[in-house]
RNA sequence: GCCGAAGUGGCGGAAUUGGUAUACGCACACGACUCAAAAUCGUGCGGGGAAACCCAUGAGAGUUCAAGUCUCUCCUUCGGCACCA
């Protein structure tokens, strides 16, 4: 037996791989399908990231085990190639963007064949290539036929590091998401995509998804529904109502003052009534000039100030109630105006205390009467439109055309894809213009409309753009005519399951969802939910629990480890090293004991393999031995097979894992194994060893690959275990063993128990006052 | 503050869902092989105790014949949201 050359056998077997393309599906209606979706990598300069390898690994056995089912899999793989990273790097190197992509791709795509992984190459895509983002643009331009992309001056959060606006998903705590820069305001026109037309649906329809609780509860949280009423309050004298929204229409009695967002438009009107205008302008100027952080901060005082001269009237009771302006109302949420009930609510109560506000008990009333008599039912949410416009250059540009006669006009889709132009400098202005905006061959054009001179828009798709529909492109790479036929969508969509990050929960799970049942309402594609299942891999952190990032030097290269210690056991560390859902710090100490795992498998092959009619007689004669324990060897391995495959569908690789360990610890305690017995343990192998399982079973002179063998089926009746040890307890304390039958009655295992030793020297004379019985696993004495 | 997840050996973690806590792996110790080392194989490995036994699953109570698992109170860690009316 040679030793196990770990090089040659992936090497061989990836070439192999690489020729006969096993993977490579078609739309076969008479087969069930399957589609496994990985969230598509950015290629990014660092090469894989051992991360990567987690999550691919781990679907890439729940394909492999699924083929084997008989399902027809896909399971594709692609670039998320737009972004600001190649950007950046860009600008430092002077290298175009197009060729930064090109190099990175054909690093991560060696790496990812590399790995084993089992993808359908033939159905590679790429968002930065035209072919593809002219699809992209064209899904744009039907949201701007239908009104829901629309252009807006509005402030916005500026990056003043990366010059570029960010969407409300990318601010975090203040700060950019990329960069960690504490984020500005700036007013700019902006292009938004009106992702809250969508809200009610996206957060209803998430009944319907087989997603991770955790992730429909942080949608859902994201999305903030919450239903309540909008209610009018006069103003004494004055035309002008107010309209507030709340939750709690029924403790409309306990109000005793109103509060206005510094920002609400009424406070215009109603400043030149009040008597203290001076102050009312001085802390409206005040506020503007703070940050989100320290205005939004719940720790710092609330501060406010009133509208003197002005009052509300309570449509409930008639009360006359002072109006006040106040930071923690918000401008953009409700009506950006509140009925405050201190009596009821912590933060009117806090402010009534501070201001000496009266604080009235109340008395709850019928909400839905309150509602029928002074308001309307209305449901709000925290949502806000979708901020889509990027002042960058390496991204799809936004179809446009601005003409001075015709105004904003779509590109004509015959047009599409309106290609990135070269640019000498990428560099993005500081007064946040894209880098496009400095080309004027390009920014020159004609109006569709009156062919006079007119120029392009010039911002670009946020990098959530390609990756909000690229899963229905896999469906059919090829089309030139639409961005997928809706045969194909009919067959392979909705995807079965898709694993990706938490961390896209709210970003990219949300805005594809919100793409897809767009284009399900235009008829585009057969269901308004894009996935039916959807689930999560933990995070693999750098020694110290810190994420691995270039900067901090502590990113772990797989090339290295595959070179030492094989993809094999690359992939099986990852799926023992815990639980799938968790995150995990990355320890290369442990990955001796996954390599003593798959070399003792590879030595196995010995009692299979050796001696010349070795092999053939195994397979005729089939015995089955008794494990060292005195249990079946056919019920370990029924065991194994069971436990394996649902663990797999369950994400549990870990314990996976270990039951084969101990498959494989009896194996080798055992002098007569039979092949038959054998073959089953490599083939329950394959899906997270690809290319060692291969071998040996090519080794054992199988014809066809083992990753098309029939997955192992678990027989119930072998799984009858008639032998059983069965406890003895006194007071629920193990005091010794009986070697018995499964089916031994109470009143046998009793009489027994009570004549041994170890328990009379317990019960010693004492009265048995219970005794219960459980069915092949124990006697309790209650004394 | 609210929502969610989790606290088990020196470490990563198991536990048929209420029935032998610490599977599997790492590390460690001893032994075999070797001139030697590495690799490999074998044995041991929660704590206390000479033993009988006793004590241990973040802390404390409770339910139960029996609790890591169920209930309550509290503590800690990690994620998400956060002045959302």
């Amino acid at each position: 037996m040679n030793p196990y050359d770990h090089i040659k056998i992936e090497k061989k077997w990836q070439k192999i791989w690489e020729s006969k393309k096993p993977n490579k599906v078609k739309e076969d209606t008479k087969k069930k399908k399957f589609y496994a979706l990985i969230e598509f990598p950015y290629p990014s300069g660092s090469g894989l990231h051992v991360g990567h390898i987690r999550s691919n690994t781990a679907m890439d056995i729940i394909c492999r085990k699924r083929r084997r089912e008989g399902y027809n899999v896909l399971y594709p793989i692609g670039w998320d190639a737009f972004g600001l990273p190649t950007e950046n790097y860009a600008i430092k190197t002077g290298i175009q963007p197009s060729i930064v992509t090109k190099t990175n791709t054909d690093i991560f795509r060696r790496q990812l064949k590399a790995m084993g992984f089992s993808f359908d190459w033939s159905r590679e895509i790429n968002t930065t290539d035209p072919k593809y983002y002219k699809w992209t643009q064209w899904i744009f331009l039907q949201f701007l036929k239908k009104g829901l992309a629309y252009k807006k001056k509005m402030t916005i959060n500026w990056c003043p590091k990366d010059l570029i606006g960010l969407a409300n998903e990318e601010v975090v705590n203040g700060k950019c998401d990329r960069c960690g820069t504490i984020v500005e305001k700036k007013e700019k026109e902006q292009w938004i995509l009106a992702i809250t037309k969508y809200a009610e649906r996206l957060d209803k329809d998430l009944d319907e998804t087989d997603f991770l609780e955790k992730i429909k509860i942080q949608q859902r949280n994201w999305i903030g529904k919450s239903e309540g009423a909008e209610i009018d309050f006069i103003i004494n004298g004055d035309e002008n109502k107010i309209k507030i929204f709340t939750t709690r229409p029924d403790t409309l009695f306990g109000v005793t003052y109103i509060v206005l967002a510094p920002e609400h438009s009424l406070v215009k009107k109603l400043i030149l009534k009040v008597s203290n205008k001076l102050e009312i302008e001085k802390y409206i100027s005040d506020i503007k000039n703070k940050t989100d952080i320290e205005r939004t901060d719940a720790k710092t005082d609330k501060t406010g100030i009133e509208l003197i001269g002005v009052k509300a009237i309570n449509p409930a009771n008639n009360d006359e109630l002072p109006i006040w302006i106040a930071d923690y109302v918000l401008a953009d949420y409700g009506t950006g105006a509140v009925m405050a009930v201190p009596a009821h609510d912590e933060r009117d109560h806090d402010f009534a205390t501070k201001y000496n506000l009266p604080i009235k008990e109340i008395v709850l009333a019928d909400k839905k009467e309150i509602i029928e008599k002074y308001g309307t039912a209305i449901t709000k949410f925290k949502l806000r439109d979708w901020i889509f416009s990027r002042q960058r250059y390496w991204g799809e540009p936004i179809p446009v055309i601005h003409c001075e006669k015709c105004g904003v006009v779509p590109v004509p889709e015959k047009e599409l894809p309106i290609k990135l132009p070269k640019v000498k400098n990428y560099t993005p202005s500081e007064n946040g213009e894209s880098p496009l905006a400095g080309i004027e061959k390009w920014v020159n054009t004609k109006c569709p409309n009156c062919k006079e001179k007119a120029k392009r828009e010039t911002d670009t798709m946020p990098n959530w753009a390609g990756s909000s529909w690229y899963y229905l492109r896999y469906a059919d790479i090829k089309n030139n005519k639409k961005f997928a036929d809706k045969k194909n969508l009919e067959y392979w969509t909705p995807v079965d399951w898709y694993n990706g990050g938490m961390e896209h929960t709210t970003l990219h799970l949300l805005y594809s969802r919100f793409w897809h049942k767009f284009l399900f309402d235009l008829g585009l594609v057969p269901t308004s939910e894009p996935y039916k299942k959807r689930t999560s891999h933990g995070m693999i952190l750098a020694e110290g629990g810190e994420k691995m990032s270039k900067s901090k030097g502590n990113v772990i290269n797989p090339d290295e480890i595959i070179k030492i210690v094989g993809a094999d056991t690359l992939r099986i560390h990852e799926m023992f090293m815990g639980p799938f859902d968790q995150s995990i710090i990355w320890d290369s100490n442990t990955i001796s004991g996954s390599r003593r795992f798959i070399e003792r498998v590879w030595k196995l092959q010995e009692k299979m393999t050796a001696g010349e009619s070795g092999l053939s007689t195994s397979h005729a004669t089939k015995i089955d031995p008794l494990s060292p324990k005195g249990q079946s060897l056919d019920l370990i391995i029924h065991k194994t097979i069971k436990k394996v495959s649902e663990d797999i569908e369950g994400m549990r690789f870990n314990t996976a894992i270990s039951s084969m360990m101990i498959l494989l610890n009896e194996f080798e305690k055992i002098e007569n194994l039979n092949r038959d017995q054998y073959e089953i343990f490599i083939r329950l192998l394959a899906p997270f060893a690809p290319h060692i399982t291969e071998e040996i079973w090519s080794n054992l002179k199988n014809k066809k690959s083992v990753h098309i063998s029939d997955w192992p089926q678990f027989d119930h009746a072998k799984l009858v275990e008639n032998t059983a040890k069965i406890m003895i307890q006194i007071n629920g304390k193990v005091r010794g063993m009986i070697d018995g039958n499964i089916e031994m009655t109470e009143e046998n295992i009793k009489k027994i128990a009570l004549n041994m030793d170890e328990i009379k020297k317990w019960i010693n004379g004492n009265e048995i006052k219970k005794v219960i019985f459980v069915k092949g696993k124990l006697v309790n004495f209650v004394i």
